[in-house]
DNA sequence: TTCATTTGTAGAGAATACTCGGTGGTGAAA
DNA sequence: TTTCACCACCGAGTATTCTCTACAAATGAA
């Protein structure tokens, strides 16, 4: 039951899920994620609430500062 | 060298070789494609050729119908 | 060649991503 | 308590995605 509840999850909680632990993992803040990736703060508090669907573009620009591969965002 | 213009190809260019690829794999056709994820022919057509950056949500619509993994759409 | 299928492209409009300025809330440290 | 860093959220505006219609070029089979 657990397995089919994650393997529903929609791709945004997923992102979302990966972003958040991602960045935290490399001790960031929304404020200083956002300024790298030259995004607004405001903005990455709102994808990580799964508000947005994000284009591949600013994926590919979130995933270069946080030093990882930009499909490993998307996994599950 | 080859191996440098490979890395460097942006995401946009990644995902719509790798679009176009999976489709023919399964020969699918952009409007069959594009029928199944209920998405516009023509705009298929566009992101096969760079034209717009897709959002994820678009990306996993496409990826179900092509029986793969969203993540695989990004894979260099 | 001829016909059918598929694909490329252009333009206009609807929908949504993304920016920007501001307000307030939480928890930890002084 | 006060301060500080971080975060959630709210409009409103701009930029871009995505839809739709139309037409033309390419491709392949008969």
């Amino acid at each position: 039951m657990q397995v089919l509840l994650i393997l529903n999850m929609a791709i945004r909680e997923i992102f979302a899920r990966n972003l958040r632990q991602r960045r935290k993992e490399l001790g960031m803040s929304q404020e200083e994620l956002a300024h790298r990736a030259d995004l607004d703060r405001t903005y990455i508090s709102s994808i990580e609430h799964c508000k947005y669907g994000v284009t591949i573009d600013v994926l590919e620009r979130l995933a270069n500062e946080l030093n990882i591969d930009p499909a490993e965002l998307l996994v599950n």
